[in-house]
DNA sequence: TAAATCCGTGCATAAACGTGCATTAATAGG
DNA sequence: CCTATTAATGCACGTTTATGCACGGATTTA
């Protein structure tokens, strides 16, 4: 790697790499780069104080504290609410169905609702959501293999493209960072929104679930419009005003029940 | 000075590990991390100090005691016998290694004793393994994808194989179903067998780990002979007439330590 | 109470750090 | 075209940080 790289492109390719591996080490830049550690310190000092990263002794580490580190966590979080989504998601998975599920903390919540004696075909990139979903017995499971990205948790680079582009799903359950009415469904990460939108075009129809708090918020990477989104399930509590908003541009809208009842 | 895990990293990690387990013990924790006690005191007072969590004789607690995590997750843990058997066969995993992961219960418990400091490329088509991997930040992971085998909890149908073809691994972890010293590692299910044996001739050295319930037995399908294994992790009490035998063959037999030290 | 752990402190060291300065390469103005 | 300016980078230097080790004190256990 002894390429000469504008300061820009450098940043851009720490900032990839800190989100794909999680962390990284001043040196180990250095020696990559082919540049000295002194300008990858200034590098990484000036993204922390961008707010980019979280400068540590060594190296950097994503600032985000949740970022890809426990799904599990995420899962465990507000997970009356996301069961409640899930209950109703599920209701548009049908017998033989052949099924997209993405990454993303609702989505795990989804595949823990299936029905176990639904016979279809579960398509996913996320190595959480196929564990969860071995374990039911009428299922065909099909993994998305490649590097996985630490943040998404989940196989969204070159390689699960390759394998996403000979899908034809019958549904995408998809996974979403943000949901506005203008920015449609939005992602926090480049190559997760690359191959979100690649599954989404494949599929027949497309569902997503989201909870209150993304509603009208857009994340950077834009993923589809709101238009290529054929069910929205939405939280009971979710705001009328953009219930309306999104049902204007012809997406069906589905309130969940309430998480008590 | 190694300096392989980042000190947030670490702490991270020890949350956790705080959050799953219900306590850390200081002398564990060192082991595991391949740091003095010293540092971890350090951290944990630290931690401490942060309201992170107690600190008390010989380790730390989490502050809201019921924090601690559900039953089904400690149920899932290791038995006490595959932990010391892992403990000895991640000792043959160095660093900057290339490393495929089969399938396995055994392999699972190698996964989960491999040091978090450790910077390995781990390559598997487990879905369960990836999860378990994915928290620890210095390994780069590889999915390998297809239709998973649900009686293996992996992929290994023909997409897997094909994924595979293209593997270089420094090392390959086998799991197996039977060892014997005339029928070699042998396996319950025909794909299964198939794919390891693809696994492991693109290999550089074959590491399988069995418990003594499967030494000197036959599953009905042929992975690889024993030579082929470069070495083999027995449990203490493996009957030392199989082991003979096994060493006869050239295989690198090693014991793993008593379960109780 | 005695032995065995575990603890904290102080100290040593090596790695990582930031700063100031020199060098080089782009850019702008004349 | 030539010069002034600025940005990016590397190097030298002193500083800070993370870590391990040694030692004496504290705590648990038998």
């Amino acid at each position: 790697m002894s390429m000469d790289l504008l300061l820009r492109e450098r940043q851009f390719l720490i900032r990839e790499r800190l989100r794909t591996h999680g962390r990284v080490l001043a040196a180990e830049l250095a020696r990559e780069f082919n540049i000295s550690e002194d300008t990858i310190r200034r590098d990484l000092r000036e993204m922390a104080a961008a707010g980019l990263c979280e400068r540590v002794y060594g190296g950097a580490l994503p600032l985000a504290p949740d970022a890809g580190r426990s799904l599990t966590e995420r899962a465990s979080l507000a997970s009356e609410r996301k069961a409640a989504l899930a209950r109703t998601s599920v209701e548009y998975i049908e017998r033989g169905m052949t099924v997209f599920l993405d990454a993303g903390s609702t989505n795990l919540a989804i595949a823990r609702a299936i029905p176990p004696d639904l016979s279809v075909t579960i398509v996913t990139n996320t190595p959480l959501i196929a564990s969860a979903l071995i374990e039911k017995p009428t299922f065909d499971l099909i993994l998305i293999g490649g590097t996985l990205d630490r943040a998404v948790g989940a196989a969204v680079g070159a390689r699960a493209q390759r394998d996403a582009e000979l899908l034809r799903p019958d549904l995408c359950i998809l996974g979403a960072c943000g949901a506005d009415a203008e920015a449609g469904l939005t992602a926090v990460h480049f190559e997760d929104a690359e191959f979100k939108r690649l599954v989404a075009s494949k599929s027949r129809s497309v569902l997503a679930a989201v909870t209150t708090d993304k509603l009208g918020t857009a994340a950077p990477y834009a993923v589809v419009g709101i238009e290529a989104v054929s069910t929205l399930v939405l939280e009971a509590d979710a705001p009328p005003a953009h219930v309306a908003a999104l049902t204007e541009r012809g997406t069906a809208v589905v309130l969940a029940s309430e998480p008590g009842g």
